[in-house]
DNA sequence: CCTTATTTTCAACGCTTGTTGAATGCTCAT
DNA sequence: ATGAGCATTCAACAAGCGTTGAAAATAAGG
């Protein structure tokens, strides 16, 4: 068997595989190197060994997804462009682009993806150090939909583009952190699982609030 | 002097106050005990001695200010139903209610306050021990602003309105969050701690939401 | 002023943490 | 088969952690 790529870099996937869950579930801080070492099967030197100290295996779980991520994204705007021609694309299908894609994943089945999406929550909620990964994945992707924004709301001054933005990503946010709190608050009926859910209402909600704060002008 | 309560439990408040600030910055995890006690200018034994163990510090300060924030809102629902008699109160007036009392507290000066609303940020988008904080805390008076949507709202599935608080929620939690992240998005056209601004545009903006979502039954 | 109770410090404990250097196992060209 | 090179484990390190019991300082009451 040649050219076996899942032997050798098996343990140091598996590695990659439980920082993500364990990250996004407790935190940087919350989570030691023996935990990620044994969720994965592996002695705790690997993953010093693999990664260098504890900050760049933390980077490296949240930059391993971001490229793929990104695509999708990027993918689903230019389709909606597209399907627009020759008229400019609506502030739904753009709040659609940017959120659909995260549904893709998660309906994949692959659970890595669910955990990802959490990280992404905890690393954006995050003040200091949060910020610098935030920017270094997605500030090319976010300014590309806030310039689709602003050319489907021609009149909208660019502060209110941006506010409005800030509210699109704190709702979507909380949904990626998957708390329960909504399952709590409704008794059950709504599901912090149910993504689906979660974005058909979504999608609507947003695209009102950008028409009605944007055209007030 | 007589009475003397600003000397007693000066250094107990201390505690408080620097706890409040470090965990809001830097989580649970992220916080020693020392840390805490060297920004109070106590020695480290003391936040044992007068709160035990770590977590029940922790609870402390989540609940210190948590009875005064629901007075406030609770009275700021009263107002708002007040004024509207004898119609039902809108659903502008109820995200109203619900957001300008954190604009006051933080309008009011005290930096504090500014940490406590970061540590709700915090532990709102906590997953597991998170959650038991939250509901013990606001459970109940966000039952009540969801009883007056309801009501705004008779029309609507529950479903739907949970749903939208939820984005509600989620984009208040990024704002009290305080990242950083819209200044840099935005070149600082917007401020995160332009509290104003972001409910000025918040209300608006959830009202809307609301309305285009939950009328489509 | 003496006694009692509370608050604060001191010093230390047992344990866990992230990290490292040397030793071992494994793969694979030659 | 052999030796080079990478992957993995082992064992141990110093540092820092939360917590505690006893001593010292301070406040309160009669």
């Amino acid at each position: 068997m040649k050219t076996d790529q899942t032997k050798s870099p098996a343990k140091r996937d598996r590695i990659l595989d439980a920082a993500e869950h364990l990250f996004a579930e407790r935190g940087f801080e919350g989570v030691t190197l023996r935990q990620i070492a044994s969720k994965a099967g592996v002695d705790v030197a690997l993953a010093s060994y693999h990664f260098g100290k504890k900050d760049a295996l933390f980077t490296a779980v949240f930059q391993r997804r971001a490229g793929e991520l990104n695509s999708r994204r990027l993918a689903a705007l230019a389709d909606a462009k597209r399907h627009a021609e020759p008229k400019t694309v609506s502030v739904e299908a753009i709040v659609s682009a940017f959120l659909r894609p995260l549904e893709d994943v998660q309906r994949e089945g692959d659970s890595g993806w669910q955990d990802y999406l959490a990280l992404i929550a905890y690393v954006n909620n995050h003040t200091y150090w949060g910020q610098r990964l935030m920017s270094s994945a997605f500030d090319q992707l976010v300014t590309e939909f806030i310039d689709a924004l602003k050319t489907a709301l021609p009149h909208a001054p660019d502060d209110k583009i941006y506010w409005c933005y800030h509210n699109l990503s704190g709702a979507l946010t909380l949904t990626l952190a998957r708390t329960g709190r909504i399952d709590r608050l409704s008794g059950g009926l709504c599901r912090s699982d149910d993504y689906k859910s979660a974005y058909d209402q979504m999608i609507p909600f947003m695209a009102a609030g950008f028409h009605d704060v944007c055209q007030a002008g």
